[in-house]
RNA sequence: GGCGGCGUAGCUCAGCGGUAGAGCAAGGGUCUCAUAAACUCUGGGUCGGAAGUUCGAAUCUUCCCGCCGCAACCA
């Protein structure tokens, strides 16, 4: 029986489409499992996309779809981008394209939560426990409030909703909570056990102090007239699974848990993974997915690794609004997918942060590609072919002739040059198992050094003028040829491709991918061996003309991107749905009538005092001059996007009777307007261009 | 303001108690097998600032400044 690793990437949240950070999971767990295959391990590599929730529900309307129609769109966007990339099972990517709409993932994630129910917590409580998400209901509104949204007015104890004046209903949804907060101490008991639990350190340890900071119980469904597209809570018609415990469960139903699919897969099998996400959503890999598995009696993944983000070439997050998307279209049309991989692998830094620009690409793809290793090829292969009638010469030199080998700068047997493969290897090696991608490349490329010296040194054109050196010349040739076996191999889970075509080149056969890096021996390369046709591996990218083409098709495709507008919510990375709590059920309609609109007291007002909240990132304090006895005190969440004292004097729209809130322990009493398309686009405080009078009411 | 991290050559970073390093970029030289490639020489940087511990600090301590992450505070 094979060692056996299962690796995943997340599943991909199917609201919006395809991005670099989802090339970029996919790219890295295809490196890991390609390597691991080469290691000799059975290996099972899982990708797909997370289908359910309310986010779904409302992109589908927005697009005029119903939700199965979304998701699938959705996912075979995703599936279309990967096999672009090369990810596909059609090329040796993944194994399981992951939908959680499957019917056998019903089956498994309705199974996981009756073990789950089954079993108490660590502090023997009951593990889910039927509980009322309190909420109070405006009928007309048909809306939950929240705190912030209703007041409470004197002499009454029941809160009344700002917009229609009265009483709220006291509603409670029935949901489903997972005792959460009995998991704490063992959470952190076993997250401090094992090192490489939950990686890297940093974001261990800041799991550990969210974990310390308290749990609070997790509402795992929601009601069924509020949320229907999901998984349905066993025996209970009424309820829906809470996203999050349908989604993670996806990593065990696919390797069938709780359903009939087996066969080759199969949970005692493959179980435990190696997680992959982005460090955004790790959270929820890590405090809920390990609760989760205890409650079930299930074992806990072997590594959760949380990878950076990519930010810009100037290390600011991408985003529409700045323009500075990455778009995985023009990677794919003007790089080669194996440049795109070695660039994700080399640049981002374990567990931290990378930049990706298209010029840094090129750069790199010119300088480590081009140059370094193509290039290494090139000269090696052209000389064989010049030299040595295309025919790998004899490493050998005999002893005779070790003093014009050393005459030549050459070690007469070759025996340095093997210790620092073999070096390089165990360090390429330590550092893949490690995840430590960029090091290991790093690595491999002062090992092109190398042998790039040795070429410089040796001076193949002119051993070839003398025929005391001919056998110099041929140890020339067949070290080079000899690191370059090495270097396909170890970079085959990294450039399958590439790899795959040196290898060719070399003359030796297809089956690199069976290879494991540490069983490499040198001196297995034949010499006769013919090597194969030739051409360049990575050709040179024209740095001006490329760029120029993206530039100029840039700001079209940042277009068509945003009136397609399949994307809700704004989350960047993978597989993360904001939490579901207190959303509130739809509106029937939009309209409100004017006596609605009129209880509104909107009003202008100066601000008079501006200035920042301390012990608060976003909140600036107002003092506004509303032309009442005492300009009011107005909280706003600005601070991030103005400057306080130039906002002094600035006449600005207020609202004038919302309920007073206190925040950081001081009191809004009010709301300054402000525009923006959507959370993350920076508001523009509403003003007027002509002069008003301060106090005036705006109807 | 809380917790954590970072600030070292133009850029990316390594070094973490003993006279400042690597890669890339730039400039000079060599060479021609090669994808204008490779090899080679060239970096005089207050190691963010200040104070302290020490025979000795980029390296330990404290304070300050500036970034970033997590949490909290906005709609």
């Amino acid at each position: 029986m094979p060692k056996t690793f299962y690796i995943t990437t997340p599943i991909y949240y199917a609201n919006s489409l395809p991005h670099l950070g989802h090339l970029y999971t996919t790219i890295v767990a295809d490196a890991i499992h390609r390597y691991k295959k080469q290691r000799g391990f059975d290996v099972y590599f899982l990708t797909g996309t997370d289908e359910h929730g309310v986010n779904i529900q409302r992109a589908a309307e927005k697009n005029d779809r119903t939700p199965k129609e979304q998701v699938d769109y959705i996912s075979g966007e995703l599936k279309r981008m990967f096999a672009e990339f090369g990810l596909g099972p059609e090329n040796g990517g993944y194994d399981i394209f992951m939908r959680t709409t499957e019917p056998f993932h019903y089956e498994g994630s309705q199974h996981l939560w009756r073990e789950i129910a089954k079993n108490k917590t660590p502090k023997g409580n009951e593990t889910i426990y039927k509980g009322f998400y309190e909420g109070w209901f405006c009928a007309p509104c048909a809306e939950f409030k929240t705190e912030e949204q209703y007041y409470v007015p004197d002499g009454s104890k029941t809160p009344h909703c700002p917009i229609h004046e009265r009483p709220l209903d006291k509603v409670a949804e029935e949901s489903y909570f997972f005792r959460l907060s009995d998991y704490d101490d063992w959470l952190i008991e076993t997250i401090e056990a094992d090192p490489k639990l939950l990686r890297p350190e940093a974001r261990r340890n800041e799991v550990l102090s969210f974990v310390r900071g308290g749990l609070q119980d997790l509402s795992i469904s929601r009601q069924k007239s509020a949320v229907s597209w999901g998984v349905p809570v066993p025996d209970d018609e009424d309820h829906v699974m809470y996203v999050w415990l349908d989604a993670l469960s996806n990593y065990i139903t696919a390797l069938g848990y709780g359903n009939d699919r087996g066969g080759s897969t199969g949970v005692q099998k493959y179980w435990p993974a190696v997680h992959f996400v982005g460090k955004d959503i790790l959270r929820f890999h890590t405090v809920y997915w390990f609760s989760f598995l205890k409650a079930a009696g299930l074992e806990l993944p072997k590594t959760v690794y949380a990878h950076g983000m990519w930010l810009d070439a100037d290390g600011r997050k991408m985003g529409k609004t700045l323009g500075n998307v990455i778009e995985v279209d023009v990677l794919h049309q003007h790089f080669q997918v194996d440049a795109v991989r070695y660039f994700a692998l080399r640049e981002m830094v374990f567990g931290q942060d990378g930049k990706f620009g298209y010029e840094t690409l090129i750069d790199r793809a010119n300088a480590d590609l081009a140059s370094g290793l193509g290039n290494l090829a090139s000269r090696t292969f052209s000389m064989i072919s010049k030299y040595r009638d295309g025919l790998i010469p004899s490493g050998k030199i005999a002893e005779d002739n070790y003093i014009h080998a050393r005459r030549a700068g050459m070690d007469p047997d070759g025996g340095e040059i093997v210790s620092v493969l073999k070096h390089a290897r165990d360090e390429f090696i330590r550092r893949f198992d490690n995840f430590e991608f960029s090091q290991a490349l790093e690595t491999l490329w002062t090992v092109i050094a190398r042998i790039d010296k040795m070429i410089s040194d040796a001076k193949p054109w002119e051993l070839v003028k003398d025929e005391k050196q001919s056998e110099t010349l041929n140890a020339v040739l067949y070290r080079a040829t000899e690191t370059l076996r090495w270097l396909s191999v170890m970079l085959y889970a990294v450039m399958p491709g590439a790899a795959r075509e040196i290898y060719r080149q070399i003359g030796l056969g297809d089956d690199i991918e069976k290879i494991d890096p540490a069983s490499l021996k040198w001196g297995e390369l034949q010499p006769g061996t013919p090597i194969g046709e030739t051409s360049a591996i990575f050709p040179r990218i024209d740095k001006s003309k490329v760029m120029n083409d993206i530039t100029k098709a840039e700001p079209l495709a940042s277009a068509s991107e945003t009136t397609a507008d399949t994307e809700t919510a704004p989350n960047a990375s993978v597989g993360a749905e904001p939490s579901a709590d207190g959303s509130a059920p739809e509106t029937r309609d939009n309209f409100i009538t004017i006596d609605d609109f009129l209880k509104v007291e909107l009003r202008v007002g100066e601000i008079k005092v501006a200035e920042r909240v301390p012990k608060a990132d976003k909140l600036l304090r107002f003092e506004v001059d509303l032309g009442e006895d005492q300009p009011r005190q107005i909280l706003a969440g600005l601070a991030e996007y103005y400057d306080p004292e130039k906002l002094i004097g600035r006449k600005v729209v207020v609202v004038a009777n919302l309920k007073p809130r206190k925040m950081r322990g001081l009191e809004s009493q009010g709301m300054i307007c402000a525009a923006s398309l959507t959370e993350e686009d920076s508001p523009a405080i509403a003003t007027f261009l002509e002069d008003v009078k301060i106090g005036a009411r705006l109807k």
